[in-house]
DNA sequence: AAAAAACACCTTGTGTTACAAGATACTTGA
DNA sequence: TCAAGTATCTTGTAACACAAGGTGTTTTTT
């Protein structure tokens, strides 16, 4: 309970932890739905307490794009800006499979780790 | 179902998303009783499906000696080569409470995302 | 007794990623 | 009119995991 925290060291953990964490729960979220990158980071901001920050999402977004883990498509809306629309391939789709086994069993894991304390 | 695995873009993944989590689990691991690295290393193996490499753990352990989150000592064996135990100081404690909760928090999000399919 | 494997520590260089900070451009509301 | 919001993108930086290398000791195998 003390309050020696460091919220230097904290944050910086925080950013580390995100990586990969991201292009799991990005893969995630696309599963329900597709999405543009815009629309991410808010979805992101209501469903979990992460933040992405654009410089963030726009890249891996290209990454995911590149590896063929997801498809995108413009969107001419009929008023505002165009948006591009990500969606989950099928490739995408065996990935996220894999990728969520091996969160699962992290998972578990660390609780066995947490109980045997 | 499909046996398309870009096993190369699993592997990259799989090595972002130790970043942080790492350190989690360290800590979480020095809760329990004091270690040295090379032991850190077997029970990693033992009680999770990660490894993680000697290149890993010695520069992992000294920035987290270095912020003062855990604190070593030379143990001098009566045979064997001398071991350096690391244990969890206060700071640590109070600072994986706090990655605690983090950690947790965000289980949480994710499986509410995985149920909203 | 010699060789190999395991124990136990460490360092250097490389590749990947999150993010701050910037840019562009359209739309909405004060 | 002018700020704030929507929506995209790029560049440069800091941090970390890991391969690959090193040192030296002890134990096991041949």
């Amino acid at each position: 309970m003390s309050e020696d925290i460091n919220l230097y060291f904290i944050t910086k953990w925080k950013s580390q932890f995100k990586k990969g964490l991201l292009e799991y729960i990005i893969l995630l979220l696309l599963r329900s739905k597709p999405c543009y990158g815009y629309e991410l980071i808010s979805e992101m901001n209501q469903f979990t307490s992460l933040e992405i920050a654009e410089g963030t999402i726009y890249p891996l977004l290209n990454r995911l794009k590149k590896e063929n883990l997801v498809s995108s498509e413009w969107a001419e809306m009929d008023t505002g800006i165009p948006r591009k629309y990500y969606k989950l391939t099928e490739t995408g789709t065996s990935h996220l499979e894999v990728m969520k086994e091996y969160v699962d069993s992290l998972n578990l894991s660390i609780t066995r780790i947490k109980e045997s304390v």
